[in-house]
DNA sequence: TTTTATTTCAGGGAAAACCCCTAAAAATAC
DNA sequence: GTATTTTTAGGGGTTTTCCCTGAAATAAAA
């Protein structure tokens, strides 16, 4: 029995990429590519796919919540999510979403056919690359990393201000509360954060779309 | 006459991508591939090519700076840069460095065929997206102080540091430089950026494509 | 109602950032 | 070959952030 495979990407290279490398390989047939998200939903509908290889980085949308809107029409689907190096902030999200694997685009034929097997069979196949830098970006966080970042009314209140280049001094005054309140407030959402100061903070602010 | 082409990228499904679309192309023909700068420059002594497909995003060094050392090294080389929409900043500075050509990675057969020719006639390359992108940039930044943002190397290196949390302390350390030179360059950069300290700093860059 | 989370406040001390100034090599541009 | 920009660096100071501790009042949940 053949195992179809349907890609999701961009980058017309990589969709050409991938299908070579899977071209001379008799049980995988790559049935289906498509270059955003709103064709991957429509395709899969008259195509009944095995795996979708998805890059997480669309143009339309982004792969987390794709992969929970795939999952939740096709539940027998494998979704294994493409990734570059620069996006690991995104992983631990995309498990949590019931997402099968984790490849690097710079993956190679062997790696990609033993990820195959692997969500085949039920299992999770996580990259080495990646659950290495995942490992490596928990350590010195160590409290909490990735989604549980629940900021309080208060708090999201104050991370507004700081972005906004406020100091101390002139948050306590616009929220009208003590100086040193306004510090309690800085140093528990950088413990949320994972970061060591408002700059990190504000990063990560952004890039998890709390401001 | 067949025209050598070589690829660097970091993913090897690119590489594999670009390959299998010129594959059944008699006149070109790829005589090496690269996963990053210091292959590259080795690579280029021992294998004469007429063209370089170069990714921007390399993980050792900067497309432009491996660009300018290699166009110092081979004037003749004709150098077609790889990108993605998110970094069109990079566009201007590239070209500033003698780069012939921009793609990007969702370039099909055709496009890709079609900007050989040009730079292999002495032409710049620019596919119609980037330079889409470029003036669509460049529009709405007349009414805000945004795009004349332009920071010198070393003030950028200060701000990619900045942006990692990094103290200038520890910053000064990575840059062989003293401390006072590190808080010049930071106080210049927020002149630059018209920002009262480095978190409107780290909010404009990003906003600006300066990280 | 008891437990838990949130918001509030605070002192003291250390570290870092920020400010204003000057100024001289070094690299680039004209 | 001169002008401009960039990079370097210092003195000396103020302001702000960061870190640690502890604690009380309110709000929400179990």
């Amino acid at each position: 029995m053949t195992t179809k495979i349907a890609i999701t990407d961009d980058h017309v290279m990589v969709l050409q990429g991938i299908k070579t490398m899977l071209s001379d390989t008799k049980e995988i047939n790559v049935v289906a590519t498509f270059t955003n998200a709103e064709e991957t939903l429509k395709g899969l509908e008259s195509q009944q796919v095995h795996i979708l290889l998805l890059d997480i980085n669309l143009p339309d949308i982004n792969g987390i919540d794709l992969s929970k809107q795939l999952l939740k029409n096709y539940p027998e689907l494998k979704i294994i999510a493409l990734t570059n190096f620069e996006e690991v902030s995104f992983v631990k999200r995309m498990l949590k979403n019931g997402v099968h694997g984790y490849l690097l685009k710079n993956t190679d034929k062997i790696e990609l056919l033993r990820a195959f097997k692997a969500v085949l069979s039920g299992d999770i196949y996580i990259q080495k690359d990646i659950s290495d830098k995942l490992l490596y970006k928990h350590t010195p966080s160590k409290t909490n990393n990735g989604l549980n970042i629940k900021l309080t009314r208060r708090e999201h209140e104050v991370l507004v201000a700081i972005s906004e280049e406020l100091t101390t001094q002139e948050i306590s005054e616009k929220l009208f509360i003590s100086p040193k309140t306004v510090e309690t407030h800085r140093s528990n959402i950088m413990l949320k954060l994972g970061t060591k100061n408002s700059v990190g903070m504000i990063k990560v602010a952004l890039e998890n779309g709390l401001l």
